[in-house]
RNA sequence: GGUCCCAUCGUCUAGUCUGGUCUAGGACACAAGAUUUUCACUCUUGUAACCCGGGUUCAAAUCCCGGUGGGACCGCCA
């Protein structure tokens, strides 16, 4: 008999196992789970499945909660919040399971096989070999009950399989249509390794049934498992619930996005500095888009735009250069105070307690644009912090200049520096911090834009090609082939600095 | 090997259900140009795809069949 699909209520649920870090495919899974339980008022439910104990561990319990969280994504019950179908990891459920083993064995539906894993393997093997597809065989089906009650007392190495019938699956999947399988095809199927040890096809079915999941939404690799599970449902008379199999993601060779080839951790992502909601709008897009041109989604724009139904049905090779780009997006919008803090820790390694925090933040703005992640601040910003900048005197040359004429026109700004801020030789406080007034970028570029003219005229180079002073300038401040701008940098380093870089410089060329 | 799933620019995709408006649209990447002292940002432009073969039709990216290719699964993991 089995019992009408509950649709009324929608209930989803993300069932993780806690055998390592959270994999970016299952925060795929998670997030369209969340999406569309909370478009339809649903419930989504966050249940661990831990009856791996071998593998499973406290501490990825912990880390699949925290990075869920951290992007954003909430759960109506877990372990962490309680709700009315606790308990919501499976290594707490042991008994719910042992009640639903037994009416099975009650039925005729399950048996003990002590088929050695040895043996089951040769068989595999040579099936395989042979051509066809490797099933259990059912030895152990007809054994009588006293052989078993003798096997077991004698403690024998036993599983429990469960009898599954032969007939045609067709389910219906939201993603992919309608789906049919041949159970002739498939072997007895193991559930349980003992009565306290329920295995995952098992342990999902009788979870799905009890927790009234309406809609199993899952990686795509579920998608042969599911008539096993629909058997099973029936044997038990559970209802079945709706299915969708979302695409996994892939490797650039298009296959199934594996450690070998990348990060697939998703706090490798948040450790890079990759944002919640880079993260989040970059996953939907891979494998959903709304049909229109925009791109850009926050969450809770997509739990209004998003659909199942508009899910592909195939893989989507993971672009990080794509992720590069929305995670830059996200980074020039974020306020400058929240993004400096975000920076701060990726600097710990430099001694930034000379700086105020106006003068921090101003320096994280002018990297923005750069920034693909958030640890890319580290390097790009890096020669504010580094008392003693180390670089070939080659690079300090502008097209065609000599060291002579890098010189000259370093000594040329130190000269109108110096004129525009002369250095006090009776150095009283009050005269020392007056001779530092006034510099600031938009003076510092109204003199040397000026003054690189000046000089350009005097070394009869093109007027307006300004960089034959502006860029040994740049260099002597940066270090860098590539940086900010020499005023905007000059402002941060205050007047003291600039004129030593300058200097420094100098110092190279004699 | 078996079963199932999938197939539009290099990548993510729109268009496929309801065939014509598609000499196939957008985005990333790439290239060129503009701007700039450099890089980045920004703006403009460009290169680039309907897996193949048959069929149906006045008309096929779109419907049908067959290939081919790719993937997932086939566990006392989940």
């Amino acid at each position: 008999m089995i019992k009408k699909i509950l649709t009324k209520n929608i209930r989803v649920r993300f069932a993780p196992s806690p055998t390592g870090p959270l994999h970016i495919g299952g925060a795929r899974t998670a997030l369209f789970n969340y999406l569309f339980a909370n478009q339809n008022n649903g419930s989504f439910i966050l249940r661990i499945e831990d009856t791996d104990t071998q593998r499973s561990e406290l501490k990825w319990v912990q880390e699949i909660i925290e990075e869920l969280n951290w992007l954003g994504i909430e759960w109506n019950e877990g372990p962490d919040i309680d709700g009315k179908f606790g308990p919501y990891k499976q290594s707490q459920r042991i008994d719910i399971y042992k009640k639903y083993l037994k009416k099975l064995f009650l039925e005729n539906k399950a048996y003990y096989c002590f088929c050695l894993p040895e043996e089951l393997e040769a068989k595999r093997q040579e099936q395989m070999a042979r051509g066809v597809a490797p099933k259990y065989d059912g030895k152990c089906n007809n054994i009588s009950k006293e052989i078993i009650e003798k096997n077991l007392a004698e403690g024998k190495n036993s599983v429990i399989r469960f009898k599954v019938v032969s007939k045609k699956v067709k389910f219906k999947d939201l993603v992919r249509d309608s789906v049919e399988f041949d159970t002739s095809l498939l072997g007895d199927i193991v559930i349980a390794k003992n009565m306290n040890t329920p295995l995952f096809h098992f342990a999902v079915v009788v979870d799905d049934y009890l927790m009234k999941i309406s809609h199993v939404i899952r990686g795509e690799e579920h998608l042969s498992n599911t008539p096993r599970q629909i058997l099973l449902q029936e044997a038990l008379g559970f209802y079945h619930p709706i299915y969708a199999h979302i695409p996994l993601f892939l490797n650039s060779d298009k296959s199934k996005m594996s450690k070998r080839q990348g990060d697939v951790a998703l706090s490798d992502y948040h450790k890079q500095g990759y944002l919640p909601e880079a993260l989040i709008n970059f996953m939907v897009l891979l494998g959903w888009n709304p049909g229109t041109e925009k791109e850009i989604f926050s969450l809770s724009q997509l739990v209004k735009e998003f659909s199942i139904e508009k899910v592909q049905r195939s893989g989507a090779v993971f672009n990080m250069q794509r992720l590069d780009f929305i995670n830059n997006h996200y980074i020039k919008e974020k306020p400058i105070s929240a993004l400096t803090k975000l920076c701060l820790p990726y600097l710990k390694d430099f001694d930034t307690t000379g700086f105020s925090k106006k003068e921090l933040e101003k320096i994280i703005e002018l990297h923005k644009p750069r920034m693909k992640k958030i640890s890319d601040i580290f390097l790009l910003c890096d020669y504010f912090f580094i008392d003693n900048l180390t670089y070939n005197k080659e690079m300090l040359r502008w097209q065609k200049m000599g060291d002579n004429d890098v010189k000259e026109a370093l000594e040329a700004v130190e000269k109108a520096l110096l004129k525009k801020w002369p250095v006090r030789i009776t150095s009283s406080a009050h005269n020392a911090s007056r001779s530092d007034a006034g510099w600031n970028k938009e003076n510092l570029e109204k003199v040397l834009m000026q003054e690189a003219e000046l000089f350009n005229l005097k070394k009869n180079y093109p007027l307006k090609n300004r960089g034959f002073m502006l860029w040994p300038l740049r260099v002597a401040l940066s270090g860098k082939q590539s940086s900010a701008g020499p005023f905007e940098i000059a402002e941060i380093l205050g007047k003291e600095e600039t004129l030593q870089r300058i200097q420094d410089a100098i110092g190279m060329l004699s």
